[in-house]
DNA sequence: GAAGGTTTGTAATTGTGAGCACAAACCCTT
DNA sequence: AAGGGTTTGTGCTCACAATTACAAACCTTC
């Protein structure tokens, strides 16, 4: 069975939830209070909690804990993936210094740059390589994913190198429309884009009329 | 007539391309070309751009020049956007620091912090200002767009304070699914829910079986 | 243990966006 | 000026995702 990205999408949204109403002690949610919590109809979400399972029980809900291990072991989240960020300017040492990773199994084991001052540099336990050895070192240690992190001239370079490494996930922030072979997947970042198509309606609406725009 | 928002999110992408167009020269451009450059079908952006005219002359294209124009015209980017960012951490000092947004008519004009060492210090051609001052400040000298880089914990109250002081646009980088009331658009930049959702591809694709997931 | 009140899982329906295909329009060459 | 070669704009079809709606299942209380 083939299932639709944009569920794919979501599950995380609601593996999100679960884990605050874990923290919470509730052992116990309905669709219908997980709904209101992320702004989604309760039917949205059993109906793409239905592609995996039957993880409820009818008259009481879903299991907070039991969904939230279920959710985990279909996303792969149950352990650990290793990543390498491309690029070490402001934006890369954000992305480095960023605890919200590691939490989620997500943890940075190699960062690059080109900058002949910042190689060799230690941050937040890791030694900056050079740009140059990405190829050699990706090859000897590999990676799950890429985060890319450099100038829009040459990420499309970057982002070809971590495919020929066997890289097959990629998470860019480069302001440009790469593109990756089949079987290679890749997320952009892209806030300037969310800027713009929000001008859109901050122009077209006079002050408080139409929906809000969906995140 | 009623745009579909999806639309709405791919005009700034064909006007990405038709800059870098315009830079190389180029004088005319088919949808198919476009297309390609942006792994979009022509159709599709045929489709597109028909919602707002006919900008196109038949068994020759699309004036590059022209056609940038007037999505500029139609996306609100010929004028300046003023911003605030709130929360001065790793992540705000890269998004302070980031030279994408004022060539695009995004210019941050204010800067909160609620950390003591941060208020007062001068980045970027900016003060930092109190987070007490926020409301004070923003109801004085309004802007139109706020980016969030504060903790998750306090994200919700940054937000709600953006909206009483009559800010409609909101870019979040905080991880919670934020609710901002109808007519304010919230777009959210999250890094982590897209490490997540490939992650499931990462699992169940064997080896470069699968299409690639659409960013 | 029966009845009333919930909530799930899913079949059926509705709604919407993407792709196809073609007539109309345009350029260029001869 | 006529004809061949392109490319746009758009009606139509198709595919797919969201919503509706309801039977089945479960809990709790009396």
């Amino acid at each position: 069975m083939e299932i639709p990205p944009v569920v794919i999408d979501r599950l995380p949204l609601y593996t999100r939830a679960l884990s605050t109403l874990e923290e919470e002690g509730r052992e116990v949610v309905s669709s219908q209070e997980l709904g209101t919590l992320l702004g989604v109809t309760p039917a949205q979400i059993r109906k793409d909690l239905s592609y995996f399972g039957r993880f409820g029980k009818q008259g009481r809900g879903y299991n907070v804990r039991k969904l939230l291990d279920e959710l985990h072991h279909i996303l792969g989240l149950d352990r650990q993936w290793r990543m390498a960020v491309i690029g070490v300017g402001k934006l890369g040492l954000a992305i480095l210094g960023y605890e919200g990773f590691g939490p989620q199994g997500f943890r940075i084991v190699e960062a690059f740059d080109a900058d002949p001052k910042r190689i060799g540099q230690r941050i937040e336990n890791l030694t900056i390589r050079a740009a140059n050895d990405l190829e050699k070192t990706l090859l000897k240690n590999p990676v799950d994913v890429g985060i890319v992190a450099v100038p829009a001239g040459i990420a499309q370079n970057v982002i070809d190198t971590l495919v020929k490494c066997g890289v097959r996930a990629i998470l860019s922030y480069a302001p440009i429309p790469a593109r990756v072979p089949p079987g290679v997947y890749l997320k952009r970042i892209e806030p300037v884009l969310a800027l713009q198509s929000m001008a859109y309606y901050l122009k077209n609406s006079p002050r408080s009329t139409a929906a809000a725009a969906r995140s």
